[in-house]
DNA sequence: CGCCTTTCGTTGAAAATTCAACATAATATT
DNA sequence: AATATTATGTTGAATTTTCAACGAAAGGCG
């Protein structure tokens, strides 16, 4: 596990815990690594949600997917993010969401079980992890408000700006490149692709945007 | 305070805090009571987000407006729900959205400070305290999740059949009452009053649902 | 290098949503 | 009880979005 030691420090589960410490946790808390290729299921809609995923390399997004076959991007996942912690908290029955391999990945599991209900060894740890999960949870809620305020948006226009500038004020530049394609930023945005890619078109003959691919300039 | 108290055993927040003990913390929390009427703003929208708000009596809405007076209902909160927790507990210097009194109301203020932080007294509640937080968070990053089903949903149609079945698993009925006028329901959906009402007539119409002011039945 | 697959931009037609305006019903106020 | 205010339903026009279809560009792979 030592390879992962430099993820998982950046992990806010692991939070004001010491190094030392770590690689005992791991096995306490029956740790397990798998890898999974491009477009792959790492947690599949209506699975058990027993286990908290860490992701250590790669990406991975959450997603919806309706009757109709919509797609719906609920976020994306980075080395050291979490996914389907609040689903392993809460101790719901099935999975509403799936996670799948955005690329080549790595994801560790955690029984979530392990660290809300105190293990046999009785070691101090739990205390701190509850702690950060709270943490994480409440940082994961405003994530949703941010999601929600965009989306809320009522024209494919308002959308895309509202995106763009909430990720220019993330990343402190009006100059980035977004992790999505033209279609995940569709169904991120929740609009039609097409529709989406005609506007882009507009919004550069008016010089609001530039964008080539995925690298995005607010003007 | 004791008057409070059959509302306050139902809070998530106190989950395995005995009676006994409820008194002596609200003193330790510094709790504090406050009366809203109607339309009244119980957070008002950029404020510091440092306290949690329990609803105790009557009800509020969380909501975000945007540039253009949009309004967006994000949720509506009842006796015993928690409201800002999440801002709370992130520590965030901001509040992003507005609480209204959605009709006479009382809200019980507690600085999450003091939850977070042991106090000098060092009273073991914390501890569970922040485990309570932790689960109440898990739960309203998944009614978040529902929210945003219901939401990324493409038609108005769509949108309140989503919304209506979420309503009528919830409460186990065909028939119920929501909580929301029209104006509201429609800001809930994200979608135009008038086209909601609309669509409300076509679907009585073809017998898909019924509905007399906020009492709908699904059939 | 050439083939195959996927992504992307464009278009026009169909469908849906928004918007403004108004009439009516319901509720609150004096 | 009369009046004012608010909520709701209806309509048609303007605007947007969606949908399907296509060609060009880009990227992956043998």
């Amino acid at each position: 596990m030592k390879k992962y030691f430099d993820v998982l420090r950046k992990c806010k589960l692991f939070d004001g815990i010491e190094d030392g410490d770590l690689n005992k946790m791991l096995t306490c808390l029956g740790a397990k690594v798998e890898h999974f290729d491009k477009k792959y299921t790492v947690f599949s809609e209506g699975s058990p949600a027993k286990h908290i995923g860490i992701v250590l390399s790669g990406s991975v997004q959450v997603i919806q997917i309706d009757y109709y076959g919509n797609r719906n991007i609920l976020m994306e996942a980075e080395p050291s993010d979490m996914v389907a912690e609040a689903f392993a908290c809460a101790e719901t029955e099935a999975l509403p969401v799936a996670v799948v391999a955005n690329e080549p990945c790595e994801v560790m599991f955690i029984n979530c079980g392990h660290i809300l209900h105190t293990c046999s060894n009785n070691c101090g740890f739990h205390q701190q992890m509850i702690f950060n999960l709270m943490k994480n949870l409440a940082v994961k809620t405003i994530e949703f408000h941010k999601k929600l305020e965009i989306t809320s948006k009522r024209s494919t226009r308002e959308k895309l700006l509202a995106y763009l500038s909430m990720y220019a004020k993330k990343t402190g530049k009006k100059r980035f490149r977004i992790p999505f394609d033209r279609q995940e930023l569709a169904d991120y945005l929740e609009v039609d692709r097409s529709g989406l890619s005609a506007e882009i078109s507009k919004m550069k003959k008016e010089e609001i945007i530039d964008c080539n691919k995925n690298l995005f300039v607010l003007m």
